[in-house]
DNA sequence: GTTAAGATACCGACCAGCCGGTTGGTTTGT
DNA sequence: ACAAACCAACCGGCTGGTCGGTATCTTAAC
């Protein structure tokens, strides 16, 4: 076996790209994180993109496990995306932008991301009666994620909150 | 004067984005694309950042500038911004997507777009009265927005030319 | 149980290309 | 003559990836 796993690293460059930001995820860095030299990560990641990509779908995977979570708990299709999204929203600082700006570099890291969407598009246009309000919803909380984790919007204005509640109160009234 | 001047050379620039991508805005290339050498373009732009900033403010204006004719053929607020984004959506292919990249990059960067976003709240805020209403319409453009210049939706759906109708006809209803 | 052999994990020095920015000079306009 | 515009060679740091080697583990034959 090996002293440290490719989750490990992925997390290593997580908190790489945290504390540094995402113009300093360099491979040295990311080595010394997990303790480990460049030669040894790149013996498990043979190149910077492949580890971008493991870093996505551990993003995609921990969004996607919310989602269930909340779904399990009784949330509807709609609900349940909503809460993830602004659940991932809260807790990571810097890290969805860092994400975001990697994949706005390199269109090919988008692949995973594209079938989950589409997926998800697909069951709610066969889940709700008005399968275009409920996209709309999902994507306006988008919206949201994408000012609010660019830097956009501010995170203590108090017309945050409001929209937040004014998205929940609409999804619940979906049939 | 000068044998070109900053609106040919951040035009160049775009031109370099389009045609390379982000990673590739490199200043020798967009000396190149203007014909200049590099110590010219720097005497323009000391540094590459402010380079940026003028792409960046250069694309707000023009954004602006839609949002603004729109509101003179008749349009109310929301019907005006939500058609310069889908006009911004259509006709630049890669431009966005960059300029997105640079900007989570480099946060300090947003300052223009936060300011005219924070005006953009307050005159919605005072001219509907539903204005969270209003504001979650945006929101769902803005985030349709991203979906499609990040390559996450793809432009030939017809859903997605469904619920751009469907915003519309909402926000027309907006008092 | 021991050992030989192969594979896997890891190391760290090194390299080559890229890129932002500097500098010292030349041209061009007024 | 003076300044602004421009040029082109150069520099230095960074970074992704290579390479030749060592250490640790697995397997299996004896």
């Amino acid at each position: 076996m090996s002293r440290v796993d490719k989750s490990a690293i992925v997390r290593a460059a997580e908190e790489v790209v945290r504390e540094k930001g995402a113009r300093k995820l360099t491979l040295d860095a990311v080595a010394a994180q997990c303790g480990l030299s460049k030669g040894g990560l790149i013996h498990h990641f043979r190149t910077k993109q492949s580890l971008l990509k493991a870093m996505l779908e551990s993003a995609i995977a921990r969004e996607d496990a919310g989602a269930a979570a909340c779904a399990t708990a009784g949330g509807n299709l709609v609900v349940s995306r909503l809460s993830s999204i602004f659940e991932l929203m809260e807790d990571d600082e810097g890290l969805p932008r860092s994400l975001i700006a990697a994949v706005a570099e390199d269109p090919a890291l988008l692949e995973p991301v594209k079938v989950k969407e589409a997926q998800l598009r697909n069951e709610i246009s066969s889940s709700y009666n008005d399968p275009e309000l409920a996209q709309l919803l999902i994507l306006a909380a988008q919206g949201m994620f994408f000012g609010r984790v660019l830097g956009v919007m501010e995170q203590g204005d108090p017309m945050l909150d409001r929209l937040r509640e004014r998205l929940f109160t609409l999804s619940a009234d979906l049939t």
